[in-house]
DNA sequence: TTATTATTTAGAATCATTCTCAACTGGTAA
DNA sequence: TTACCAGTTGAGAATGATTCTAAATAATAA
């Protein structure tokens, strides 16, 4: 795990920013709970366990640093509070989610699926394609009864 | 157009509340920007014409109402507001969108386009899907620079 | 008519997010 | 070492969207 903080320090270099404490105590959060879908709120209350001094805004501004060089992604799933996502190391694209109207669980799909679609885009709206954003709503495999299986492991 | 009122009055009915002049300004205003994506202040301002004496709250309140009869859908577009889009009569799905990041216009796509991924989210993740989001950000067919076109009407 | 319920209004309250500004940091040049 | 400087931070104030509250009003039923 180590080497993906070295990566992202180098980003943030390349850019001219530094990995402050405070910003490299944030990017851990973010790393220990990448299947989460973490508010400020969250991440503020999780990195005050490693990092106490920490004020809330330097953490909103540090996921909005992040967001801007694309290391992570905020998203809303429409509650009123945005949710700050790691992208995928090297990940072109944003991947999709699928959110449970049943438990409101967030499961993610990392797989692109949407390469045809972005084709049809492009060509017939003349749309120059540079991101997406995909949920899907319905019953997730846990709410649903009828001897539902787990999916297999997202590839 | 008065039919349109009519069936968005019967749905009311059925779910037991009432078309009332609020309401209704605020649907009339809804239905004279279609093509919009407006907040409830943009459509507290325009309802303001046609019913001065409307409050703000109530018009978030009928938004919220509609967006439970499934009339309209709540959309976010990662500013801070939440704006409301009516949905295509008797559509199962809402459509999707395509942000532009050069000057922010945002275009509709009535299209499902997703029939086939879906297909394959319902299979592999186990996931019984109710609805969807899908918004493209890119540069759009005007600010695309390349002698490009606007695109055929949509279907 | 009277009782009951749904709806509305205006303004207060709430909540997420951003801003302000003084204090602090680490590095650099003298 | 010392003085400086740009970048960063923390606390709390400010902002802005949305929701809540309480009293008034309208619609409905008995």
């Amino acid at each position: 795990m180590e080497t993906r903080i070295d990566r992202i320090k180098k980003q943030l270099h390349a850019a001219s920013y530094k990995l402050t404490p405070q910003r490299e105590a944030t990017v851990r959060i973010l790393l220990d709970h990448e299947e989460d879908h973490l508010s400020a709120e969250d991440v503020y209350l999780l990195v005050k366990d490693i990092a106490p001094e920490i004020g809330l805004a330097t953490v909103y501004r540090t996921l909005e640093l992040l967001t801007e060089l694309k290391i992570v992604d905020k998203i809303n799933f429409g509650d009123g509070v945005s949710r700050y996502d790691l992208r995928q190391e090297g990940a072109a694209h944003f991947h999709h989610h699928l959110v449970c109207l049943e438990c409101g669980a967030v499961d993610e799909i990392q797989e692109d699926l949407l390469e045809d679609v972005e084709t049809v885009v492009e060509k017939r709206w003349n749309f120059q394609i540079k991101d997406h954003r995909l949920t899907f709503h319905g019953i997730c495999w846990r709410c649903n009864d009828l001897g539902a299986d787990k999916p297999e492991k997202d590839a």
